[in-house]
DNA sequence: TTGGATTCCGTGTGCGTACACGGAAAAAAA
DNA sequence: TTTTTTTCCGTGTACGCACACGGAATCCAA
C-alpha cells in the first residue's frame, strides 16, 4: 500500500526553473505547440520555413522532452522479452534469469513488464518458436544470448524487420545491429587467466588448457579465451613456460579416466578450464597436489570446490549483471530515447575463496 | 536536439491494461478522487469510516502511484548535493567525482540536477561551511563521504533536522540513519589482501603491513583492513607465516630511508599497503626483488607501477561506482519512493596488470 | 428555525506531451 | 470569379496525479 512519505516536497519547497518545454519553443517561434510537435515528430504538414525556424530554436535551447510528461501522454506500458535457454535451478542460465527478475522488480513502478521465453538450447526449432512467440506477443524489445549462432542471426533479422530493438548479452562483438552488446571480453579474460595461473612462478612451469566441450555447438567465447590465454604467454619471453591443450567431450564416459591419465603423465603446475565446468576437473583431482586451477563462473559446484581449496580462481562473467543492464539499456532506449554504447564490456571479476561470501 | 526516433510507439501499438489508478479506487470506494488523494497523502478531513474503506481497497489492489503522472504533477526538479574533499586532477577524490558527473549526465533528462560542494579535508571549518551551504541551497538530498569522523556526525544531525535525506559512501557501517551506506567491506578486503599476498606460498613466509599514515585524522577503513589482514592468518594454522607491521607518517622526510631500511633488515615475501599510497612503497623499491605487493585503488601512480610489474594486486574501491549508486539510490528514494538496503557492499574488485586496460 | 461553526468531500485546474480533428488561407482548377 | 484541392497550422482532449477552492451536510446553540 502506498502512502506519502514524510520527505515528499510540499508547497513551500523551492522550485527550480525547469528546462525548456515545447510551449516555450512555440512562443519563441510564434507558432502553436501543435506545430512544434509536428516538427519534433516529423509528422509533416509544416512549411519548410517554419520547420527550420523551430529547429533552430530547438538547437539553441537544447530541448529535451520531459520524460514524465512524455510517458504519461504515451500512456503505454512497455514490455521487454527475455529469451534464454531452459535451465535447472542452479545451472548457468539461472544467473541471467536472476538479473532479469531483479530488473523486473526494480522497474515495476515504471510500468515495465518483463516476459520470459525459454527454449531448449539443443533444439533449433525450440529456439525459433520461443523467439517468434516473443515477437507475436508484441514485446517492445528483446534481450537474448547468442547461444545458437546462426539461428540467432536468422531470428534477429526477423526482429529487425518487425522493428523490435534488442540487446545481446554474453558477447562483446558488435553484431546484428543490436542496440548494445553486453558481456565480458573473452580474449582478455583468457589473458587474465594466464596471468593468474602463472602468477609467482619464476621458474619455467607447465600448464594445461583443459577444454571440456559440450555438444556440437561451437562456443566462440571459449575459443577467444583460449586464444587470449596463449597470447599472454607469447608476450612473455622472460620465462619459457610449457602450454598443453587437452580437449575432451563432456559426455565422454572416460572423462575422469582421461583427465587422471593426463595428470599422472605430465607434471603440471596449473590448469585452465575455459568454460564453467571446472568442477569436473576438481572432481577428478583426488587431492590438491598443488596444481593451480583457474575456471569460470560461480556455479554452486564450482563454489564448493573453491571453498575447499581445489579451485583457486574463478572468473565471473556476471551474467546476472549483463541481463540487468540489458533490460535497463532497453528501457532507457525506449522511454528516454537514450542510446547506449554498442559494446558494454563488464570488468573482469576475479573471485577467490575470500570473495565467495559475496555471491 | 531531439527528434522522434523511428521505433517510438504509434497509435497502432498494442496497449496493455495498466495498473490501478486513484480513479478506480475512488469508484470502488464510492467517493471522489479528491477523497482518495486525501487518504493517500494523509491530508486529513476524511471520516474514519471512509478512510478505512479506502485503505482496505488500496491494500487489496496493491496500489502504486504512476511515477510519471506523479512527477509531472509535482512539477519539481530534484537537486542532489555531492559533498566531497577538494582534490587535484588525479587524486583519490577525483574518482567519486567522476561517478557523480556520470550520474548527472545520465539522469539529466529526468530533471535531476547535481550540485557539487568541495571542502578542505584538513580544515573542519571548511567542511562545515560547505555542508551548510549545501543545506541552504535547498538540495533535496545529499551524498557525502565520512572523511572527518566526528564533524560528519554533527553535520548529519543538522541534515536530519532539516529533513534532508543522505547517503554515505566509502563505508559499510550503518551510521547516522543514512538512507544507505555504500562502500566496500574493509575487513573483508583485508582478508582478501592477505589471501592474495600469501597465495601460492607453501613454506612459512614473512609479510609486512606498511601503514603510511596521513595527518591526525583516523581512518577506520584502514584500521579494519589491517584487522581483516590479521584475521586471515589467524585462521590459517597450516602454515606459520610471520606478520610484521610498520607505521610511518607519510610526511616523514625519512620515509624512503625507513622503508629501505626495513627491506634490507628483514627478508620479506610480500607487503600489504592498506591505503591507496602503495606507489610510495613502489618508489622505494629500486628493483622488484620478488617481493609481492598488494595495495588499494587505481591512482595513476599506482597504475604505472602495476604496469611495470612493481605492484601485483590493487584492490579497487570503485568509489566512482559508489557515488553513482548513491545518487541513483537517492533519486529513486525521492522520485519513486523506493527504499534501498541500509548497507550496499560493492564486490571487492581485484585489479591485475591484465585488467588495467579497463580503467 | 436560523445562524454559524465544523466536518467531510467533490470539482477544477495545471503539469508537458501526443495526437486527432478540423479550419483558414493559399494555390490550383473550373 | 467560383469551386476544389492542397498546404499549413491552431485547438482540444487525454494521460494520472497533486492540490486549492469552495460546496454540502451535520450539529450545536441561540
Amino acid at each position: 500500500m502506498y502512502f506519502k512519505p514524510s520527505f515528499l516536497p510540499s508547497l513551500k519547497t523551492f522550485k527550480l526553473k525547469s528546462k525548456a518545454t515545447i510551449k516555450e519553443i512555440a512562443k519563441l517561434a510564434n507558432v502553436s505547440i501543435g506545430t512544434v510537435d509536428r516538427v519534433i515528430h516529423k509528422r509533416g504538414d509544416v512549411s519548410k520555413n517554419t520547420t527550420e525556424r523551430i529547429q533552430k530554436i530547438m538547437g539553441e535551447i537544447d530541448y529535451e522532452p520531459n520524460t514524465f510528461a512524455r510517458n504519461l501522454a504515451l500512456n503505454k506500458n512497455f514490455q521487454i522479452a527475455v529469451l534464454l535457454p531452459e535451465h535447472g535451478k542452479e545451472e548457468y542460465w539461472s544467473t541471467p534469469m536472476k538479473g532479469a527478475r531483479k530488473a523486473a522488480k526494480d522497474m515495476n513502478s515504471l510500468g515495465l513488464k518483463i516476459n520470459y521465453y525459454s527454449y531448449d538450447q539443443y533444439r533449433k526449432e525450440s529456439f525459433f518458436s520461443a523467439g517468434r512467440r516473443a515477437l507475436k506477443d508484441k514485446n517492445d524489445a528483446l534481450v537474448l544470448a547468442r547461444v545458437l549462432y546462426e539461428e540467432t542471426e536468422i531470428f534477429l533479422k526477423e526482429c529487425a524487420k518487425a522493428d523490435v530493438p534488442f540487446v545481446l548479452i554474453g558477447t562483446t562483438v558488435d553484431s546484428m545491429n543490436a542496440v548494445s552488446n553486453i558481456g565480458q571480453d573473452s580474449f582478455q579474460s583468457g589473458r587474465l587467466a594466464a596471468e593468474l595461473l602463472s602468477f609467482g612462478y619464476t621458474a619455467p612451469s607447465s600448464f594445461l588448457v583443459l577444454n571440456l566441450t559440450k555438444a556440437e555447438n561451437p562456443n566462440y567465447n571459449v575459443k577467444h579465451r583460449i586464444e587470449g590465454f596463449h597470447s599472454y604467454f607469447k608476450g612473455r619471453e622472460d620465462i619459457a613456460h610449457t602450454i598443453d591443450i587437452l580437449t575432451i567431450a563432456q559426455e565422454d564416459k572416460n572423462l575422469l579416466k582421461k583427465i587422471k591419465a593426463e595428470l599422472t603423465t605430465s607434471d603440471l603446475n596449473g590448469i585452465f578450464v575455459p568454460n564453467s565446468r571446472s568442477y569436473m576437473l576438481a572432481q577428478a583431482l583426488s587431492d590438491k597436489r598443488n596444481i593451480r586451477i583457474v575456471g569460470y563462473d560461480l556455479l554452486d559446484k564450482n563454489k564448493a570446490f573453491m571453498q575447499n581449496g581445489k579451485i583457486d580462481f574463478l572468473i565471473n562473467q556476471r551474467s546476472d549483471e549483463q541481463a540487468y543492464q540489458g533490460i535497463e539499456c532497453l528501457y532507457r532506449y525506449l522511454v528516454m530515447n537514450q542510446v547506449p554504447p554498442k559494446i558494454i564490456s563488464l570488468p573482469l571479476d576475479i573471485v577467490t575463496k575470500e570473495k565467495l561470501m559475496y555471491y
